[in-house]
DNA sequence: TAAAGTACTTTGTGAATCAAAGTTACATAT
DNA sequence: ATATGTAACTTTGATTCACAAAGTACTTTA
């Protein structure tokens, strides 16, 4: 592949996403609030793109309580960790001829 | 900022701005054809990018020839270096916390 | 009982993306 | 002189994306 573009991965467009997955590369387990806060986005915008990353494999979630509140956990699949790193290579091989 | 995606420069989030970004940290003067090719675009579809990536003063337009036909090269601006490094080093920050 | 929290979904708007077609200007081949 | 070609766009239109705001269902705390 010539093109320098070639091997990012779409998903991986969005700086939401990729924030998102790259906390869950570091924690294993974090909130919906958590990721919210750490983000500092609205409800209904980390919704939709955890579900994105969910519906593409990239993540799983874990619905559970804190207590008696409910807590919604998500982590990073196995799959979600190959794309992410592969992502990564990608975007590093396009820097590196630069050096 | 703790916010781990809150430095990444959203000029960048678009891949085609950040393949011209990186092609043309390399190398000095760069054609629109080359460009296509490189990138493999439409016409349409580089120059609206090469637009954006002007209008931010990140890159500078020179038309000249090659021998009597019209060619453009694109170069980048300090500011272009500055602003691309600059999300170069948030993307590095954003990833160096998963080591 | 009222207010607040969790985790969404829905809705609506504006922006971004992209291919395709059209445009302008010059060059070359017939 | 005419037709074809190339370069570098601009315009158009369709689709997708991003995002805020509001709404929802359920529970909990004051």
């Amino acid at each position: 592949m010539i093109n320098p573009i070639g091997n990012l991965n779409k998903i991986f467009d969005s700086r939401i996403r990729l924030g998102v997955m790259s906390i869950l590369m570091v924690n294993e387990e974090v909130s919906f609030n958590d990721l919210k806060q750490m983000l500092e986005l609205t409800d209904g915008n980390l919704a939709s793109h955890l579900s994105t990353l969910e519906e593409n494999g990239f993540l799983k979630v874990h619905k559970g309580f804190v207590g008696r509140k409910t807590n919604t956990t998500y982590s990073i699949t196995k799959a979600g960790e190959k794309a992410f790193k592969g992502h990564l290579a990608a975007l590093e091989n396009m820097i590196r001829s630069m050096e």
